[in-house]
DNA sequence: ACATTAATTATGT
DNA sequence: ACATAATTAATGT
């Protein structure tokens, strides 16, 4: 409904976007120049799809600004969250799991820039570039650790201990610096976080109050600030 | 030990 | 003013 920018917003992109990347760090100027030049970037508004579980992996992903969401949706139709992509980082990388649909979908947690390239370019990509396959794997690993580590968490650890490590993750993953503590910089819902621990928003609700009260976390209206890690490390393996 | 339901209040546009 | 987010209490499994 916005001005008419649909398919190029950003003409020119510089080398330095890609540059200190770790898929892109080993790589010549000119190889990233080419890179780019094949590259459509776009923005996205927060809370959009960027790409639906199950379609068909047309394009591959990188994330240069904002946060997404991947989110499977389960049987009963409810929405489980099971990590966040910060910025730097590949996405929608099908091909990377030997699968030519995308296993989860994408979205955005705030508006966010991403580039993406035609799925076809993937084998020149982890054939050509040095480095690119290595960091890419290393990144599928970390994920496929993280989600088998959160449903081990489902499984044994109760709702407090879930939270606690979830917002931990969180703070690891995405949070910022701030003057009383570490802030997630994105804004997040009590929803949100029932859905990465599968619990209710109720219950999450209660625990950041009485948290609140002990002076480990600090929110507001979705935005939620530890002040207390250590305390959180605590409650997390209790 | 936690979910569900429901009623109430706060907060952002 | 309206919709969405958050709190709180009561009741259920």
């Amino acid at each position: 409904m916005d001005r008419a920018v649909a398919e190029k917003p950003f003409p020119r992109l510089d080398e330095s976007l890609l540059s200190h990347l770790p898929p892109f760090s080993k790589l010549a100027k000119s190889q990233i120049r080419t890179i780019l030049d094949q590259a459509t970037s776009r923005r996205y508004d927060a809370g959009v799809t960027v790409f639906d579980e199950g379609a068909e992996a047309s394009r591959f992903y990188l994330l240069l600004d904002g946060y997404v969401r991947v989110v499977r949706i389960t049987a009963t139709g409810e929405q489980v969250t099971a990590l966040h992509i910060p910025s730097g980082q590949l996405m929608g990388i099908a091909k990377a799991l030997g699968k030519d649909t995308y296993p989860a979908t994408a979205i955005t947690a705030i508006e966010a820039i991403a580039l993406s390239w035609p799925m076809r370019l993937w084998d020149g990509f982890v054939a050509d570039y040095d480095g690119f396959a290595t960091e890419t794997y290393k990144t599928v690993g970390n994920r496929v650790g993280e989600m088998n580590n959160r449903i081990v968490e489902m499984a044994t650890q109760q709702v407090e201990q879930r939270v606690a490590s979830a917002l931990l993750r969180l703070i690891h993953q995405t949070g910022r610096k701030i003057d009383s503590g570490i802030e997630i910089d994105f804004p997040i819902t009590r929803q949100d976080l029932s859905e990465l621990t599968a619990t209710t928003l109720h219950t999450v609700s209660r625990l950041l109050s009485s948290w609140e009260k002990q002076g480990i976390v600090q929110s507001r209206r979705k935005r939620i600030t530890v002040t207390d890690p250590h305390a959180l490390v605590i409650l997390s393996n209790a």
